[in-house]
DNA sequence: ACTGAAAGAAAGTACAG
DNA sequence: CTGTACTTTCTTTCAGT
């Protein structure tokens, strides 16, 4: 991966599946040459996919929240990861170190419709034993754009 | 905003800004309604752009952590946000209830690269008096989805 | 690995119903 | 909102550097 795919690719994160011919322009290439590139990263898997950033608040989901899970013992990973996925409001489930073993972003109407995940959904399944809910009172920053260059080189 | 909105939305999210035809076509509707359907979504703000997916391991960034911080006093805040923002591999920057203030999510290279960040960068910023810092072992769910229906209905 | 041009295919748009 | 027809634009191919 050189500079130019890593232009392609900052390119396409901002701004989507572009036209060959706009990509090619900001890259300062022809079109064949730019399509060549981003079929390649494709090809690659580096380029996962192409999504529409939808704003959560417009339509009604306004609260957003993270929730710490232990779960009682390991025999309960399986069923519990299935449910967790079945969740359409759980946008991110990671394993973690520390006291608690899940961590899960929530996004949701209000704070009546939290206490049904948690207490229904979530306090409901096997093995959950503890959940430790932090909310958010706001967002200052939100991206899922990859750094490709940090502050640091 | 109709069913129909919403059905233009999922698609969009799952799979970006593809052509009016397509769009169309999986909607059951003409081209130019679909057109104008997406149109004023764009126009409302609901749709805030089109982005790539790129996989974070493999352009390097495999480490993902949560880091809490606590600010020493609100008069910090301001300049804190400002250089949070500066900062690519922070992905996330919530300000949230509980012990501490804020939440930030991480994207680096490895345990060398987070060390900078917290040591150098975080730690070194006026205000930041405390850090509290969950790797992720595991991401079993990730997505942007905003979930535009729930199991409850 | 990229350029440039040219052919061919599609997509967006405007308009009438 | 549909369906068509028009116009413009993009994609792809290929020969050449």
């Amino acid at each position: 991966m050189d500079d130019l795919d890593k232009k392609a690719l900052s390119e396409l994160m901002a701004h989507g599946r572009i036209t060959w011919a706009e990509l090619a322009s900001r890259m300062d290439l022809s079109s064949p040459a730019a399509a060549d590139r981003v079929r390649r990263l494709e090809d690659k898997g580096i380029i996962k996919g192409y999504h529409a950033e939808i704003d959560p608040e417009k339509v009604g989901y306004g609260l957003t929240a993270f929730i710490f899970i232990t779960l009682e013992r390991p025999e309960h990973t399986a069923e519990f990861l299935h449910l967790i996925k079945e969740i359409p409001e759980i946008q991110e489930c990671h394993h973690i170190t520390g006291e608690d073993n899940y961590l899960v972003k929530v996004r949701c109407h209000g704070t009546r419709d939290l206490d049904r995940i948690i207490t229904t959904e979530l306090r409901g399944m096997h093995g959950v034993v503890k959940t430790k809910t932090v909310i958010v009172l706001d967002t200052q920053k939100e991206t899922t754009t990859v750094p490709l260059k940090s502050n640091d080189e």
